[in-house]
DNA sequence: GACGATATGTATAACGTTCTACGTATAACG
DNA sequence: CGTTATACGTAGAACGTTATACATATCGTC
């Protein structure tokens, strides 16, 4: 057995492939590269140094000065059960590209995504993929033009510079709406985040506007009435006990998430108000606990797998070379279980 | 304004920072890895121009040759409720010390975990931290002489090559057997996972033993009774009707997850069998599911941020040089609510 | 001032891969 | 056979940072 080259710490590098082969250091990046320029013959050869010596390349080499085939993925925070689903989708698709994805978790913070996303830049991965980032579209924008950029969870269809994936918001709000209407609601109200601060790039805000869209189509604009709660999670329960406590209970309530739906239902349950009869409640996200049966919660389902699946593909697109932004909406599904 | 040496693709690079403070590149380096040789004076220089010109480092260029100040983790899958707390924890303490988290899924793949390392080796990161790896103690110890590695999840206490950081499993089956007996149970019984296949260093197992032994210790070795259900999620729920069906049913039940504590309560829910009066039940993991009022499931709480946090401590002290073994036990804690 | 010890700053090669220029071989055509 | 076009393979620089050798400056002592 001859003498090999090796790198620095033992690692087999194209160094010792070239030699094992008997080619070029050049020819090998060629091979790895699918690049011009090479005979099968050489080709074949070198697959099979490769193979035989288990060589890797070094993602840091390959980030002096090619791709890295790799992909961040900044996720807003990892309890969030919407998001398992989502970067499913995404592996999927990357892998079969022989692509491998890092996940950031920005935390809902500004500093944490800033830092994350420049991390992402300073590695040299490929592109990346944001889930419900907190950044502005103005801030987006000026990353997106350091490395492709594909963006879920952010309503922004006019955005050059990087594209969007999103499931139809709007839409979401509309088919509640529409179910709860065909069953006979007519106060049917919703439970959001607070206005302020917030631009209708935001999912809440789109699923507002399908809300508002539908009550007025089904001629329930007198109806209107949208309830506020407080993101942070402590507060939520406080927030939907008044909406619980308050005057008038409407027959019907869409809230902007799960999480809150599950416990306006907690709080129904413990106030004796029987749901469905006295108040039907559907959420949003179909995450796995609207689906236990002790929980049987009614709600969206935004398909986050195919989301993920998409958004992968469009950032591959991207990482390609094209530059015409694409904005993509998928439906989503209203999910019927108990509470509705 | 001077002409500015940039890098390629206009980057502020270390050449940048050298023009602008009149200084050598090895200087700048110098300053940047805190090394010995550079007066204060040179030093002040050289962070301002650091901070006027918003110079960060390549972490590519970086991974040729020194540290990239970045951490992997390896997750066995995103949707387990236990993690994001792990993760949070860990990122904690890794921000203080300028070093960020990249986060890979394993899905429970051999395969799959397996390249999520080696590119995490490629890359340079400097430290990897496995959550619950399926891969045996000698592949860890293989990868462990390459890079920095903590594991989490994975009891194997003479382990050299690398540290493990876990809530004592043992002692979270014997609190809850304890805890139970107290309450005048005897007839206690444990759902578990399959024992073909495993070994010592799997939780589940450590949480029988802790059971075992607290039975025992109980005068109840001859009700020890281990019911083992099928590990893939679709299959839980009938192997729980067999238990719930079954001829003798125990008074009280130990699960080893709250997944599987879940599922039994919905299904002896719908069976009528009174939760905890005709049947006690506890989980493991102290999921926040577990503590939905809808839900109110016993658990076992592992601390995970606390684990994360302990991990993340071991993990850089393992970069900075140390390489005796350090293996870790955390004091679990049983929390109470209405299943039992 | 001379000498020795220590601190400081620079020059330069290394790290592993990609990119590009270009020399040479090969094939096709007249 | 000579000419032209194309394919193939190699040599060497680039990428941005770190590590190390070493020249020179500075400080303390006699």
């Amino acid at each position: 057995m001859k003498n090999k080259i090796m790198g620095s710490n033992g690692r087999v590098t194209i160094k010792t492939v070239a030699a094992d082969a008997g080619v070029s250091v050049a020819a090998v990046s060629k091979v790895l590269r699918d690049a011009y320029g090479v005979s099968e013959a050489l080709r074949t050869k070198v697959l099979e140094s490769i193979d035989r010596l288990g060589y890797r390349p070094s993602t840091a080499a390959r980030g002096m000065r090619g791709q890295t085939y790799s992909v961040g993925i900044v996720m807003v925070e990892m309890a969030n059960p919407f998001l398992p689903e989502i970067v499913a989708g995404a592996n999927d698709v990357l892998a079969t590209e022989k692509y491998h994805s890092m996940i950031g978790v920005g935390e809902a913070q500004l500093k944490l995504e800033t830092a994350l996303i420049e991390r992402m830049i300073d590695t040299r991965m490929d592109g990346v993929l944001l889930i419900a980032p907190r950044l502005s579209g103005e801030q987006l924008a000026r990353y997106a033009r350091q490395l492709p950029m594909v963006v879920i969870g952010h309503h922004e269809p006019q955005a050059q510079a990087f594209d969007t994936v999103n499931s139809d918001d709007q839409m979401g709000g509309r088919i509640t709406v529409e179910a709860l209407v065909a069953e006979g609601h007519r106060r049917i109200a919703m439970m959001s985040l607070p206005e302020k601060g917030s631009t209708e790039v935001d999912v809440y805000r789109q699923r507002e506007i399908g809300y508002v869209e539908a009550m007025r189509a089904a001629g329930l604009g007198d109806e209107i009435r949208i309830l506020r709660s407080r993101e942070r999670r402590r507060l939520v329960e406080a927030d939907l006990a008044t909406a619980l406590d308050g005057p008038e209970l409407p027959s019907a309530m869409f809230c902007w998430s799960d999480l809150h739906a599950i416990s306006l239902l907690s709080g129904a349950k413990s106030r004796g108000i029987a749901v469905p009869e006295r108040l039907a409640v559907v959420g949003y996200d179909n995450s796995p606990v609207a689906a236990l049966s002790m929980i049987g919660l009614s709600s969206v389902d935004q398909g986050g797998r195919r989301l993920g699946e998409v958004a992968a593909r469009t950032l591959l697109s991207r990482i390609g070379g094209r530059s015409a932004p694409e904005h993509l909406l998928l439906d989503p599904v209203l999910v019927r279980r108990e509470s509705f």
